[in-house]
DNA sequence: GCAAAAGTGTTTTGCCTACACCCATGC
DNA sequence: GCATGGGTGTAGGCAAAACACTTTTGC
């Protein structure tokens, strides 16, 4: 494989992606573990090339990990510490992986160009956990969803990065109405309000819940759902994509 | 002068700043002419040193342009489409300044260094415009603060990132009670209020405007201002940098 | 019938808006 | 006194929060 010292990138500039999922009643982030003695986490990341935006080069770096392409994706900040590099991480992996590094893999020039100081452009995406079959790249031992109140201490900056990224996902969610992204096609407003629950970590209280959700106009109310529970079955809903906004004219 | 290609910058990445002001009742937005032939105007940018970081570069550049380090300054939003470069802007401008371009200003390699696709990250700043004296700098024929309503058409996308950077603005104006860096140490409810009808550029209930303000509780009262006009005086009024925000303990 | 969970209605609270009124100031 | 503009108080509307009640389901 080409070294990625000679491809085609933007230099110093990566892109950092929390992908946020749920599962379980819990919020989950999705990490790759590397390949490598240690136990080194991080955040799905890579880097731009000359001829896509950075935009598409959040959404291939996600379908990578992902395998789907149709996700909600927003930047939301830019880290860029003057110290900001993977030098400490990638000493510590070498310190460790000795044997690796006096093969074919990393190089002196690979480990350079990796090393130096990078600017990252933070994006967060909200998948449906269940369209997803999270593939590892090939420094990767293995990838996996951790809920958001069991990170792993990951390298770098990344477990502040994820920090920030719940900050905005919060104070976007009932503005730009996304939380659905994170749930299947057909969802019960139990699991709405447990998704919200689960996001903002404190209790929505379940009337009043109900009543503001569909208000939202944005709910398509469909069959009930019975699942063979000794009470009343609850209906099941859609999120309408062409939402009518103004529904009072 | 060392040239651009030779010193310690980050590659193709860059910062631009919208710097807000108020005068005039107006909002008004810094702006930087070229020393060339064809009315180029820009925001005000510049790179980033590989010994600082992004933060200090984009303080670093408000200081060169302004003459004052005590700023409001947040990031909003990075700027990444895959066409986005100087090149356009630079080949119109070396059209019809020949007779610079033959001379020593600009070489091939300086050309090609600044003519590369930029990734740009956008800050705005807030600052009081009487403490400003806006500083030209080597390659500026003027620098003047222009109405965000009457801005001119600027090169590459300089038009569109000072329409985000309003956007967020407006949106974080209440939130992080922000809109008192943009006036002098003391002023009056009208004054303020009038900020706020140029940032959002609408009118606001005067009665209402008022109680809004002091229930914020980060307004301290100060004495009248007697302008000799036949009318009661004004109070003034100062911001409260320690604010107080649980007065009802 | 009964427990459990879903759905809906009613009251209270707080905030924003609109309207109204009073006060200080200089002529 | 009076016009002008500044400060404050009160009533209405809307939405969120709190409280309460009814309905459905399987045993």
């Amino acid at each position: 494989m080409q070294p990625l010292s000679e491809r085609d990138y933007i230099q110093q500039l990566s892109i950092d992606c929390v992908i946020f999922g749920y599962q379980d009643k819990q919020l989950k982030v999705l990490s790759p573990k590397l390949d490598f003695k240690g136990d080194f986490w991080a955040l799905p990341g890579g880097f731009i090339h000359q001829q896509e935006s950075i935009h598409e080069a959040a959404f291939r770096i996600l379908e990578d990990r992902t395998g789907i392409r149709d996700i909600y994706l927003e930047q939301f900040r830019v880290f860029g510490d003057a110290e900001r590099s993977n030098v400490q991480f990638m000493g510590r992996l070498v310190e460790l992986n000795r044997e690796k590094f006096d093969s074919h893999l990393f190089n002196r020039k690979e480990f350079e160009w990796l090393t130096r100081r990078f600017v990252s452009i933070g994006y967060y995406a909200l998948v449906d956990i269940n369209k997803v079959v999270p593939r590892k790249n090939d420094i990767d031992e293995s990838i996996d969803w951790y809920p958001i109140k069991a990170l792993p201490t990951m390298i770098m900056d990344h477990n502040e990065i994820v920090e920030k990224a719940l900050e905005t996902l919060r104070a976007n969610l009932d503005q730009k109405l996304i939380a659905f992204n994170l749930l299947p096609e057909t969802f019960t407003m139990k699991d709405l309000q447990e998704l919200y629950e689960a996001i903002f970590d404190k209790p929505f209280a379940r009337n009043n819940f109900q009543k503001k959700m569909l208000d939202l106009n944005v709910l398509e109310r469909l069959e009930k759902k019975y699942t063979g529970a000794a009470n009343k079955a609850p209906y099941l809903y859609r999120f309408q994509q062409q939402a009518p906004l103004l529904e009072a004219v």
